[in-house]
DNA sequence: AATAACAAGATTGTCGACAATTTGTCTATT
DNA sequence: AATAGACAAATTGTCGACAATCTTGTTATT
C-alpha cells in the first residue's frame, strides 16, 4: 500500500497522515472547513499539531487556506482534475525519459517481470488497473528517474491529490487491458533507453487516463 | 520585482518572506542551520511563527528538517541544479504549450511589445538577460497558461530556488543577445497558437540556461 | 425598507513555558 | 587506547492561554 515508506516520529507527522487519508478516502468531504479545535479534541493533540498537519495539507495542494479565516478541503472541479493531470503529464513524462537514462538494468528487469506477473489477471480475469499494480507501475518509474526533487513532488504531493479524484470519481471503472498494454510500450522504451520514446508514451498514457476520468465525472453532474 | 504580488497579513508571512529572502539572496549561507530560537530573536518574533516559516520553507525545497535535529538551507549543488533545471523544462515547456492555447491575445500582444521594448538595450548595449527582463518574460507565459497549480507551483517553489542558484553563482554572465532570440522565437510559437512548438523552443530555451550555469558552477569547483 | 454602525461570539494568530529528544562530554571499564 | 554508558546542555516538539481578527446578528439612522 505505501509503497514510499512514511513513518511518523512526532506527533505532527501521524495527525497529518491521519489526516490526509481521512481527506484522501472521502470521511472528511471535499469543500468542507477544517476547525483546528474540532480536529485536536478528534485527534488528541494540540492546536498547534493540528495547524501544523493544516499547513503540510496546504503545500500538497489539498486544503485551501485564508489567513484569520481557516482552512477548508479543496473542492473536486474538472478544472482542478484538468490542470492535475497536465502536470501529471510534464512531470512523469520528464520522469520516464529519465528512467530511461538513469534507471539501473536489475529495477527494469524487476519492473518487466512485474507486468508480466500481472499479465495472467489481466488477460483472463480482465482486474488490471487494480490501483495497486498501477501505481507501482508509475512509482517505479519515477523513482527510476534519479530525481530526488521530481520524486519528492509527485509522490508527497500529486499523487495524493490525484488519488482523492480517483477515489471519489469511483474510477473502478473500465481502462482494464488498453493501460496494462501501454505499460508494456513505455517498459520496452525504457529497456531500450529511447528516452524520447519513452517521455511520449507515458504522455499519451497519462492523457488517456485523463480523459477516461474526465467522462466520468461529466457523467455525474 | 515582485510580479506575483505577495501580500503579508500575518507575522508569519512577513518572516516567511524575510528568511526567504536572506537565504536566496545568501545573505544567509546555503547549508547553515537555521536556528529557531536565534531567528525568533533576530526577527521578534516567537517560535512558532518562526517554525511555521521554516516549514514553509521546507515545502519550497529550499530548507531542509529533520525531526527533533533541526532545519538546515540546503546545499547548492550540480546535481540539485540539474534536477531543477529538469523539472523547470518539464512544466515550464507544459506553460508554454497552454499559454499557446489559452492566453488572451492582449496578453500575447503585451509581451510581444514587451520584447519589442527591450530590443534596442539588447542590441545596444548587450545588458539583456538582465534578471528582471528574462524573469518577466517567463513569468508572463507561466500565467498564460491558465492552469492555477501550475502557476503555484513555479511562483511560489521553484522559482525562488532557481534565483538561488543564480544569485549565489554570480549569474550576471554572458548569454546575452541569443536568450533574446530564443525568447522571440516562442512569443511567435505562441502568437500562432502551435503549442506543440512553443513547448519544444521553450523546453530548449531551459536547456540552455542550464548548460550555461553548470559551466559556472563546475569552474567554481 | 435599506444601509451602516456596533457588539457578541467564535475562530485563528501569537506567545511563553514545559516535555521529549538529540548531541556532546566526561567517566569508567575492558 | 578504545569503546560503552551516563550525565548535562541545548534544541526541537507540544501544550494551554491570551491577543487579534473575522463573522454574525442586532440596533439605530436615513
Amino acid at each position: 500500500m505505501n509503497f514510499f515508506q512514511e513513518k511518523a516520529v512526532t506527533s505532527s507527522d501521524k495527525t497529518f497522515f491521519q489526516l490526509r487519508e481521512e481527506i484522501v478516502e472521502g470521511h472528511i468531504s471535499a469543500g468542507s472547513k477544517l476547525s483546528e479545535v474540532e480536529l485536536s479534541t478528534k485527534y488528541e493533540v494540540s492546536r498547534a499539531v493540528v495547524r501544523e498537519a493544516i499547513n503540510r495539507l496546504e503545500a500538497c495542494n489539498i486544503v485551501e487556506r485564508k489567513a484569520n479565516v481557516g482552512a477548508r478541503v479543496v473542492t473536486l472541479t474538472s478544472e482542478g482534475l484538468l490542470e492535475l493531470y497536465q502536470i501529471r503529464e510534464a512531470l512523469e513524462g520528464m520522469a520516464a525519459r529519465l528512467a530511461a537514462q538513469h534507471m539501473p538494468d536489475a529495477e527494469i528487469n524487476q519492473l518487466s517481470s512485474l507486468l508480466e506477473g500481472q499479465q495472467d489477471e489481466v488477460k483472463q480475469r480482465n482486474v488490471y488497473y487494480q490501483e495497486a499494480g498501477d501505481l507501482d507501475f508509475h512509482y517505479r518509474i519515477i523513482v527510476g528517474s534519479q530525481n530526488q526533487q521530481l520524486i519528492t513532488m509527485l509522490s508527497n504531493g500529486i499523487y495524493h491529490l490525484a488519488r482523492m479524484y480517483r477515489v471519489q470519481l469511483g474510477m473502478t471503472g473500465p481502462r482494464v487491458t488498453t493501460a496494462y498494454d501501454e505499460h508494456i510500450h513505455i517498459v520496452r522504451a525504457i529497456a531500450n533507453r529511447d528516452g524520447e520514446l519513452a517521455e511520449i508514451l507515458m504522455r499519451r498514457h497519462i492523457q488517456y487516463s485523463k480523459n477516461n476520468i474526465a467522462v466520468k465525472l461529466s457523467n455525474m453532474k
